[in-house]
DNA sequence: CTTGATTATGCAACAATGTTGCAGCAAAGA
DNA sequence: TCTTTGCTGCAACATTGTTGCATAATCAAG
């Protein structure tokens, strides 16, 4: 609630403002990882350009990692308390339903090690698996 | 060439018009996947939505397929000869070079097998990797 | 509790990607 | 050459995302 999302905020050195507060409290509500316009759909009101660079600042300071799930749109979902301002640490897997288009993390798949040429030096990797969802199977 | 492309856009049932010539043609010629802007940098005065119609049509029909490298921008690459308008058959991995913004298809590494549980049903897996390719390593 | 430095907000303005509808034009077969 | 069918290019729109800047809010210090 309130008083542990604030003292949250603090711990990464961040001021408690209503949209901080709302959308890290969402974030912390949620399963599923989370876009621009599902956080809007969630909480009315809230400045496009502020959640933008609220997202940004998350993501900065190792709250917040990109789900990245192949749909275009950039999504969120919280970082486990390995991740730090200094390096985010999200080596799994990530599943994208096409039917209700909800992305969440699956944290006990890790991206397998890959073998490549070494014409590339690989920094990060990462796997998206696409399908449905258990809801959304009939 | 001029013929070879005039036939390769019949066999798959499309109309050979100026557009789609150069477009498959580039893809033929060059050697890492393309984007909208890619495509418009090399081929000048082609019309925006000329060209997104182009691309949607050649995935459609299994001539090219999106290497989603993670970058935001939807990139494509000729397709192997096993895919067809029915299926796609890409199981490979894209390397996305973050210096160079260049995304190459590898298609020596196929995306491993995964174990997930019951409740997700996998249509299909990705694997994305990001570093720096050969030419921007200094 | 008040004050002041610092930081966050919200608006305007812009850029890029992507989609649809529609009239006119071109390709390909007859 | 003609006709049908499919493709093109324009307008118009929607969504995501970024930057600059003046104003407002936060929070630590006094
Ligand atoms: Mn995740
Ligand atoms: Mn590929
Ligand atoms: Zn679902
Ligand atoms: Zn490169």
């Amino acid at each position: 609630m309130e008083v542990a999302v604030k003292k949250l905020l603090k711990s990464y050195h961040l001021r408690s403002t209503p949209v901080r507060k709302q959308v890290l409290d969402l974030f912390i509500q949620t399963s599923h990882a989370l876009g621009k316009a599902n956080i809007e759909a969630e909480l009315d009101e809230i400045d496009r350009i502020t959640l933008y660079r609220t997202l940004r600042t998350f993501e900065q300071k190792g709250i917040i990692h990109q789900a990245i799930d192949g749909s275009g749109k950039t999504k969120y979902a919280l970082c486990s308390h390995e991740c730090s301002e200094h390096e985010h640490h999200d080596h799994h897997a990530h599943f994208y339903c096409t039917r209700c288009e909800k992305t969440v993390c699956m944290n006990s798949i890790t991206v397998p090690k890959i073998d490549i040429p070494d014409d590339f030096q690989i920094a990060s990797a990462q796997l998206i698996l696409s399908g449905t969802c258990k809801n959304c199977q009939r």
